[in-house]
This record gives C-alpha cells, structure tokens and sequence, in this order.
DNA sequence: CTGTTAGCGCTTTCAG
DNA sequence: CTGAAAGCGCTAACAG
C-alpha cells in the first residue's frame, strides 16, 4: 500500500505536487505531472479515503437511516430504492452506508453523523418521532427525510403526496359507479398508511356518501392482512362495491381471499392497490394501482441532500410528488341505484 | 463538537486515560474514571470514527458488492439480505456500506478496499468473472461470495445448494408421477440460473427420462418470461407434465399464463418455484416452492468474513446450505401411463 | 508552478 | 495505574 509520500520520493517533487495532480489541478507543469504520474502508475497508488477524510473533514459517505426496518422491508420497492440512491449518489462520489437503528431506540439517528463516518443522512419515514427529527433540526444535521415530514426548520424532505394517491383512486372508482368504498389500510404507525387512511376518510366525508367506520379494516402491509380483510368484508350486512388497499401485496392477498370465498373480482367487489410491484400484472384479475416514482424520489433526495452537505445555510426543500395511475382489470363499472 | 484533548482537559488527565476509559480499559483507577465519564457526559463526547480509522487502520466498515445490480434486484430477498447483513454485522459494530460496481465495470471490486473504505467485502454472486475473483485473492482482500464459488486459494464462499434444491424438486415431481418435466431458467450469465440449469439436466440424463432441449424455455427471473414460457409450453407437439421454475417471480408469471390461456394448474400442468416469496402463498393455486435460508445465508457470511478480517491466515472457508421444501397445492399427482 | 509547515483526532509504543 | 512522543496519510494555508 504505497502513500503519496512514496510517490513524491519517486516522482522526486513534493507531496503536495502530488496531491495536486491527484486533484487534477491545472496548474503544475505538463512535465511533472508526468513524471508524478508515471509513480502513481508503477507504484499503484490509491488515496487513502480515511486519511482523505480526516484533514478534509469530509467523508464522502451517506447513511441511509431505516427506523424500523421490518416495515420497510415489507415494502416492496425498498430494494429499488436502495438502487436509486446509490446510483444517485455515485454520481457525486459518494458512497452509501445502510444503518437499521432499530437495534437501539434510544440511539440516536444522528450517531453515525456525530462520530464522523457520514456527511449526511437519508432518513426512510416511516415512524420516526417528532422528537428524533427535533433533534436533527437543532444539531443542524445534513438530512432529508422520505416519505416523512416535517414544518421545523432546517428539515428537508421528499414525499409522494399520499393525499392525491387516495383522491385519485377514490375518484376513479367513483366514477365508475362506486360509493360504499372501503378501505384496507397499513401499520397505522407508519405515516404513509396513516396519511392515507385520512385521505379516505376524508373524501367520504366531503362526498356525502359520509364516512363509515365499519369500512376501514385495519392491516399492517402483509398479503395475509389482504385475505382477512376480505373476510371482513364480506361478512359485513352490507359489504363495500369496491376496496382501496394500501399497498399491492394486500390488494394480491383480497384477491386470494375472494377466489378461496368464492366470490368474484371485479363483478362482486372491485380493488385497487397502491405500489405497482411487478406481480401486480400477474394477478387474475390484473390489479389496477398507483405507480410510485421511486426513480424521482431518490434522485430528489440525493440532489437535495448534496445541496444541504455543501451549503448547511441553505434553507429547507420540500418536495411532494405525484404519481400515476395505472389502470388494469380489478374495477369493474357499477350502475347506480 | 469535542475531542479526546477536550475531555482530558476538563478531566485533568491526558488524552491516553481518556482513550482508556472509552475503550473499557480496567487498569485505570475507578475515581479517575469517574470524573473522565463526567467529563465526556458533560461534553458530549462522541469519539471520531475516521481519527480513530487512521490511527488503527481499522475502518469497521464492510462492503456489499453488488455486481450487476439489475440482476440483484430482481431476485425477491435483497432487500432481506441486506436487512441479515446489516444486523449480522451491527453485532460487531460494523457498518454496511452499498457499492454496486455496474457504474464502470472496469472498476476492480476492491476499490473500497484499497482506499481503506472499509476492512473487507461481503459479494453477491451472479455474474462475476475469475479474473476478478483472481484478483482477489491475489491481493489477498478479506471477502467472502455469496452465491458464487471459487477454489481459489484465500476465497471464501457460502453458498446454497442448487443441486439439491433442483434435485429435490426433481424428486417430488418424479415421486408424483411426472417424467416429462420442463424447466424455466433465470438469466444464465448468473451464476445460480446456471447451475440449477446443470443439476436439471443432470438429472432428466440420469432418470433415463433423457433430456431434450426442447423441454428448457430460457427465462430472466420476471415475471413475464414466466408467462411466455406458458405459451412456448404450450405451443409444443408434446408439452411437458411439470415444470420447475427458477424462481417464484416466473412461476406466479407461468400461473397466469395459465389463467389467460384456460389452461388449469395443476390439471393440466403441475408447477413449482424457488424462493417463496410472500405472493407465494397467495396466488392461486398456491404455489410448491423452496426456501432459502437467507437469514443463516447472511450470518454465515458474516462470520467468515469477521474471521478472515481478523486473522488474514486462517485458510478459506466454504459453506454450502440446504433449502427446505414447501409444499402446497401447484403440483398433482399423475398415473404414470 | 512548487514546496514548507501544521495539523485533523486518534492509537501505539514506550516510559515511568 | 498514567503520561509523553510519534505518527497514521492526507490537505489547507501560506510562502516562494
């Protein structure tokens, strides 16, 4: 392992000389840069990111925060959004480091930021605290936050705009002919789900067909919480036409319990789902649902991220974005009574 | 943000005491302790991970290399393995850092390594070259594959066993009456798709069945090769009884062929998958499928790589595990002619 | 265009 | 039980 200080004695020039043609700087003579490089070449030279790191006091690494990682995994797209960032952040020279605090609470998230291994922090939603995200804002930590929010100052965040996901859905099967629409929500600790569940409730209210507390089943993201809320529902005196689920794998897991009930979908209830994962083409009927842009998020992250690792002035950016529906086979038309 | 200078300072004893009570030392006297810990709550001292990389040349960092990142994805338990990962290494307070080398191949997978990014690498298989696994233990980089192989000297691997898995399949169907079995392959550059390719064919020569070509469709883990490779079943003069996905994702895609063409599974035509998937449970029919062990996958390969980090001698280790059949209700038995 | 001087914050080594 | 000295490999801030 040879260190600028072997490829100055053999380029015979000073470190710094080296570290400058490291560095690309534009200003050292055509010839020695040369002959620097030549070392660098037989020596195999590699900087050394940790002595890089700490007379630069920056470490050119992210964490990804994962509050409770049990539920971000049930979600289908956490893969992809791990792909997305690191391809992202690649792109600035930055590495990506994975950091499931749920082993410790009480640990702080801003740990792995305090102890200098991460310039920054990308925090998955989910059930954080308000007072873990008070912390952030007051150590003025380089963060921001998905699919979370929050109004303090100094916190960033990118959001899908869960109010629009539902009020989509709810109009679409409203316009086709449906007004008893229940829903099937997820963990309800998790903000997504939640912010979702009053989306629903709202609509039903503002629509007149008023709000029902029997037509919300309350599930936790797993396709078996889709199976049961079936049977709920259909043990009701007077079941839902149509059901919004909260994610896909519960909408599969509804369409597995109406096949075993023997009930039909969409004739005798339509669904809908949230997500768009792959199998949701597969299913029999084929699910209509909302696509995420995954994509978009995690470059948003990033970008804003960078923005607040260079300039920790910089005022706070909140993104929300939209997404798209994807209509297939799941919802069948009602006449109106 | 404080350092050990500060805390000794305030403590009135040099930055070494200090360096010992962080690290637990017990030869140090229990009031000088004491009034250190006051000091460092007092200060909130958070020791700098990068100092304390550079001066020990220790990073506490391992890195997941990710080869050909799309491949990856698809597969259903990455965002588990991490999650294992993760976990497995937090016990030895190691941090997971995400690199997918697909941004510049060209790139040795021991970048990070050579920078001193971290102290080792975890690699998921797929599609690496010798060349590169060569250069591995050439430069002797404390790493361990996962779902690949080597007998290179200084390669540590853990792995399951493809054979068996196939083999075991093989034998379930065979038990139940099937001889004409077909098999669908995930993307052959990858390591996995291939070898389960192997241990099929091995298997159909060995049975006397003989194998035929005609009875493989060539896949890419989704979904749709899965429905495609219904009809291309379908399509022949004398289509198979059976067939083994190599994974879940093509065989839920396989069942809805199914669906669409008014072909019954199992009646018509028995299938069975890898992986179990949640979704497996629910499509209809639910499907026979293998488990992996991707928990005891993630520790062992954090074990060994925990052992080859500390004692760069300690010859290879390679772990093969065994995958366990779950049955359910895609198959049926058929009166051998 | 190139070099010198100081550290970054910790651990290692050797002395007491 | 405690401390002093040296240095990990690099960069920043000045010189020249």
């Amino acid at each position: 392992m040879s260190s600028l200080d072997d490829v100055a004695k053999m380029a015979k020039v000073s470190v710094m000389t080296v570290s400058r043609v490291v560095h690309g700087d534009p200003k050292v003579k055509e010839q020695t840069r040369e002959r620097v490089l030549e070392a660098i070449r037989i020596l195999d030279y590699q900087p050394n990111a940790i002595a890089r790191a700490l007379s630069s006091n920056k470490t050119m690494n992210v964490a990804l925060i994962l509050p409770k990682i049990e539920h971000v995994l049930s979600e289908p797209y956490f893969g992809s959004i791990i792909y997305y960032l690191e391809k992202a952040l690649s792109q600035h020279q930055y590495n990506l480091l994975i950091d499931s605090s749920e082993h410790g609470e009480k640990k702080e998230m801003s740990t792995l930021y305090d102890t200098r291994k991460v310039d920054g922090l990308i925090i998955i939603g989910s059930t954080i605290s308000d007072t873990r995200i008070a912390a952030l804002s007051e150590k003025n930590v380089p963060s921001v936050l998905i699919h979370a929010r929050s109004e303090l100052s100094g916190i960033n965040y990118v959001d899908i705009d869960n109010h629009q996901v539902v009020d989509c859905l709810f109009s679409y099967l409203y316009k086709h002919g449906h007004s008893r629409i229940g829903m099937i929500t997820g963990d309800l600790s998790v903000l997504n789900a939640y912010d979702r569940l009053v989306a629903y409730k709202n609509r039903m209210i503002a629509s007149a067909i008023g709000y029902d507390e029997e037509l919300v089943y309350e599930g936790d993201w797993t396709s078996k919480a889709g199976y049961d809320a079936l049977q709920y529902f259909i043990g009701l005196s007077s079941p839902p036409t149509a059901v919004i689920s909260s994610n896909d794998h519960m909408a599969i897991g509804f369409i597995k319990g109406a096949s075993d009930y023997n009930i039909s979908i969409p004739d005798d209830i339509s669904v809908v789902g949230i997500d768009d994962i792959e199998i949701a083409s597969f299913s029999t009927p084929r699910l209509t649902t909302i696509r995420q842009p995954i994509h978009t998020i995690a470059e948003m992250a990033v970008e804003t991220l960078m923005r607040s690792i260079k300039d920790k002035g910089v005022r706070s950016s909140q993104t929300i974005l939209h997404a798209e529906l994807i209509e297939r086979e799941s919802c069948k038309t009602l006449v109106r009574a």
